[in-house]
DNA sequence: CGGTAAACATACGGACGAGTATGGATCGCG
DNA sequence: CGCGATCCATACTCGTCCGTATGTTTACCG
């Protein structure tokens, strides 16, 4: 009955409830996160919540910002490590692409939207990846204007996609699909990137 | 005080309290769906809500199964009354986008959808758009599997720019702005519709 | 080993909202 | 008019969950 992957933790601290919150709301959203299903979770009581949080919206604050703090990161520099330009924007696209578990938080908040506590938070970093991707295609040659277009379009898409697939569970996708999907974006989205 | 329309309605029926959750739905999420909230902003108590719904489930759901039915339809035929294939996509896309109502409720139900009794809703009607994109984009040229494959991407980047800019408040994107972004996504996404 | 503070348990208060019970008002119709 | 069906009000129960109050255990340290 021990969800937790750290078996027998005697104490507990802050970042352990934040972390168990995050796991609860990437599967049954915000909502879901309640104090005392989340002790029960834990092996504890509520006693030991309210000496490390002062209220609920006090976990989900901190949970939020953790996740936003540790997002990401590692796929930017990857992806910045990359010496041609024009090589960047498909590499971007077949790696998180391939990805699972980051998804699925955003996914997460993305149907938690309702709650005023993650708009800020997604907005910021939906934010920041839109201008990832906007100096992304402008290295790639696309004239300013376009490419901030084109960034917002390719980042609509992909929220797009996680509500349609992950929530939805549309359009029913398979794996080869899933690939040729991928590639017809690719060759629909970031310019002059067909080989001849 | 009286938020509805209709002024002083002495009896309710069953559609007007369908239409009053529709209503605070697109305004406050589905979560916002109290009956004895819903019944003061009616003018009337719980006891005439219980005497129309067994439960509060019954309305959302009779609510959510309402605006399916009385939704999209007359865009569809007229798009459909077009007679050049070629320009039912560049017309539906700048019809769909001088609008707002309708995007409005479903942006709502976007971002609400933790709550699972929107799911199959919002599954069916995204499905059958999708398959309407799929068959307009075969009429217009595209070979079968690039059609559904753009079909997909066109309404992911649909649903995507709702949740981005309808429900976070991004890019903070001012009429010609907009415009532009309309454009750009016509020119991106629609095969061979530039201008020479 | 003794004591202090961190970490947790237990029990309670209280708000909020769904659903029920029952009586009262209002409409339609013979 | 009067009577049955429809529509609504009032008052209550019940479950859930946040937060508090206070007692109890465990860790750490001199």
């Amino acid at each position: 009955m021990n969800v937790s992957s750290k078996p027998e933790r005697t104490r507990l601290s802050a970042e352990d409830w934040e972390d168990a919150a995050l796991r609860l709301i990437a599967e049954q959203g915000v909502g879901a996160v309640a104090v005392e299903a989340l002790a029960r979770q834990l092996g504890v009581t509520k006693g030991s919540f309210y000496w490390h949080f002062r209220t609920r919206e006090a976990l989900i604050q901190a949970a939020l910002e953790r996740w936003e703090q540790y997002g990401e990161r590692e796929v930017i520099s990857q992806i910045e490590a990359i010496s041609d330009p024009r090589e960047r924007l498909p590499e971007l696209f077949r790696r998180v692409a391939h990805e699972l578990q980051p998804h699925r938080v955003y996914a997460a908040l993305l149907k938690a939207l309702d709650h005023p506590q993650v708009v800020p938070v997604m907005a910021r970093v939906s934010q920041r990846r839109m201008e990832f991707l906007n100096t992304a295609y402008c290295q790639a040659g696309l004239p300013a204007p376009e490419a901030l277009n084109r960034a917002r379009l390719t980042y609509a898409a992909y929220v797009g996609f996680l509500q349609l697939n992950f929530t939805l569970g549309l359009p029913r996708i398979s794996h080869d699909e899933f690939d040729a999907y991928v590639e017809h974006m690719i060759a629909t989205l970031i310019p002059a990137s067909q080989p001849v």
